[in-house]
DNA sequence: ATACAGAGGTGTTCC
DNA sequence: TGGAACACCTCTGTA
């Protein structure tokens, strides 16, 4: 089994287009970050790609910036995103609130900071946690102070051995973990937001998102 | 075949 | 006060 840092040599380069690609949707435009929360709740337990299918079914449709939820909840099924109806109503509260959030949210880190405002979103936004709070701030240029902590994320800090096991409950250790994870990717040598697309290209075999 | 775990978790309830 | 336990939902892979 080849070691991560090989790895991480082999496939590099496409991780650093996906980064920049980030950073790109980040300074976009305010509907697409928009859409980027939409995407955010609609992954957990989910295929990330039929997330990105149901994200793009929305916007296709003209139902993510003002569709109802029950149509919004249909097309979620049809997609294959899982809990569609909740996640809908999540959609539609989150929408209310927050649709022009991609308009200050620079502005709110700068002034915050990333961590402040993970914990900011896990508190505001429906359906996420520090979790896909983490996710989005990664899908908008801001990877490299946090981690994504999904199973599949833990799992491989298992068998790499920077925790000793999963733990049951996440909220009460999460930052903790976070903190080995950065350590990890220090003594690696590699960049920390390029560490969730390598643990899962060593997983999945491809770099999505 | 039929069952059963697993899927990029989060919100609510209950003690 | 905080933690377990459970609801949300449906499809796929595996034995």
């Amino acid at each position: 089994m080849p070691s991560l840092i090989d790895t991480y040599a082999k496939i590099e380069s496409s991780i650093s287009v996906r980064l920049h690609e980030f950073e790109q949707l980040g300074s976009g435009k305010s509907f697409d970050i928009w859409c980027e929360m939409i995407y955010c709740t609609c992954t957990p337990q989910t295929n990330a790609k039929h997330a990105n299918a149901a994200v793009e079914k929305l916007k296709a449709l003209d139902l993510a910036d003002h569709g109802y939820v029950e149509d919004m909840a249909t097309v979620l099924r049809d997609c294959g995103v899982r809990f569609h109806k909740n996640k809908a109503k999540y959609i539609d509260i989150n929408r209310t609130k927050y649709k022009d959030l991609g308009d200050w949210i620079h502005g709110f880190i700068k002034q915050h900071d990333v961590l402040y405002t993970r914990n900011w979103l896990a508190d505001h936004i429906s359906g996420w946690g520090y979790k896909e709070a983490s996710h989005f701030l990664r899908n908008i240029g801001y990877g490299e102070e946090i981690c994504i902590l999904d199973r599949h994320i833990l799992r491989c800090l298992e068998e790499h051995e920077v925790i000793d096991s999963i733990p049951k409950n996440l909220n009460s250790s999460y930052m903790e973990i976070e903190q080995k994870m950065l350590e990890f990717s220090r003594q690696l040598g590699i960049p920390n937001a390029a560490m969730d697309l390598l643990f899962w290209y060593t997983q999945k075999g491809e770099i999505y998102k």
